[in-house]
DNA sequence: CTGCAAGTAATCCAAATGGATAATATATTT
DNA sequence: AAATATATTATCCATTTGGATTACTTGCAG
């Protein structure tokens, strides 16, 4: 089985030049090329999701729809897919923005053919995301200078305040990542009408009556 | 010229693995073996500086002196050598306090031979620390979770992922309580009609068409 | 065996939501 | 003066949501 890939870049030349390189290394199938975010979004919406791509690689400095804001989005609509960067910036800022937005990897273009080709393959087979030496090294050094920091997270107090059901608790997750009745139903394997009346049900444990006030307490409350 | 290396590791085992690992890919020289911290810094004490190692690899878990104490305090006596940690050990916790310490790399002993001898030696070409994948993929998991935040005071912190204007981001914080358009219009003195076309105009920036996925990116990617 | 809780499913209906589009006012910028 | 960005209001319309109610099945406790 081949990974899917998309590439992102606003450079004909890049996309090109990646494009080659991964076809070459074999192992990878191109399913998608876009010149900007918004290009990106859009071309997805047209995948069924069998077609949609395993990794997304993704240069930053894009008109329309820059990379960062790309991969934030893009992580709440797909969060299945890896979104990994391909840039040849390697500032702090950028390096950490990205982060932040969701990116499962950061790989400087710089890398050679094999490199990148190998650092994906790589990923596919451990589960790590690839990151180039240079950009690991510079985070190392943020920490090192008190740059970066860490926050003591305080125990997670697993109380089930409300006493919803397993499968109520399921419903709650759903829910939570934005989807519908109809898609909660197909998730599941029931009718939307009994998602439905779950997700009703725990409106009433819950005491509220909106998908947004829901998420809002499980959120507060930690439940999910 | 060969890069001079120092191992320590409380294993006799581990460190012969090692030593044959190095000696077998060329390139190093070891000059010191110690089976702890306090043994590593005896012996250094007994070199004059020139024979001084380039590199030391240190394990974390050794008695008389574990491996972050030793660095830490071999960083101050010998700034000049580059304090490779060499361990089994991938939690967190280790893995920060090695880093603030002062380590220059992180590698894991499941790495296989050629791996840490192309790390040593692309170390010492690109002057970037080697880091094995696994812990890089955690660390950028840090930053993810929010358990790693940048401190920064100098820079204009600028969190302005999406172009959201003033208007629209009041309206996201309001939308994200679980207000309803006319809610909104009262909280903001305006009509329904206009709270709306702000949240679609929001919708569309934020490339999600949901109440939740809104809420969800928002949450995710802190922009409020 | 009986009853109760949980899961499943369907229907009716009012209300809210999201999308598209158009129009106006008010600043600010060029 | 003209162009641009922001904020405001409105209407049409299809879809979704929330709420109430009824009903069937299954598994488990009394």
């Amino acid at each position: 089985m081949s990974i899917k890939i998309a590439i992102v870049d606003d450079k004909f030349v890049n996309r090109n030049i990646i494009k080659n390189k991964l076809l070459a290394y074999g192992h990878f199938e191109i399913v998608l090329m876009a010149e900007n975010g918004s290009d990106f979004l859009q071309k997805m919406k047209t995948l069924n999701p069998k077609e949609r791509p395993d990794v997304a690689l993704i240069d930053l400095e894009m008109p329309e729809l820059d990379g960062v804001d790309t991969i934030a989005a893009a992580t709440t609509l797909y969060p299945n897919i890896k979104y990994v960067v391909l840039t040849i910036f390697d500032d702090e800022d950028k390096i950490f923005k990205a982060i932040k937005a969701g990116a499962f990897g950061y790989l400087l273009k710089d890398e050679n053919a094999e490199n990148i080709g190998d650092m994906l393959w790589q990923m596919h087979e451990s589960g790590a995301g690839p990151i180039s030496p240079g950009i690991a090294h510079k985070i190392l050094q943020l920490i090192q200078n008190n740059k970066l920091t860490i926050l003591k997270k305080d125990t997670v107090t697993e109380k089930i305040l409300f006493e919803l059901t397993d499968r109520e608790t399921e419903i709650l997750k759903l829910l939570v990542k934005g989807l519908a009745y109809k898609e909660i139903g197909q998730e599941l394997g029931i009718s939307p009408n009994t998602a439905k009346k779950h997700v009703i049900n725990v409106y009433q444990k819950l005491h509220v009556n909106s998908r947004v006030q829901a998420l809002h307490l499980a959120q507060e409350k930690g439940l999910l």
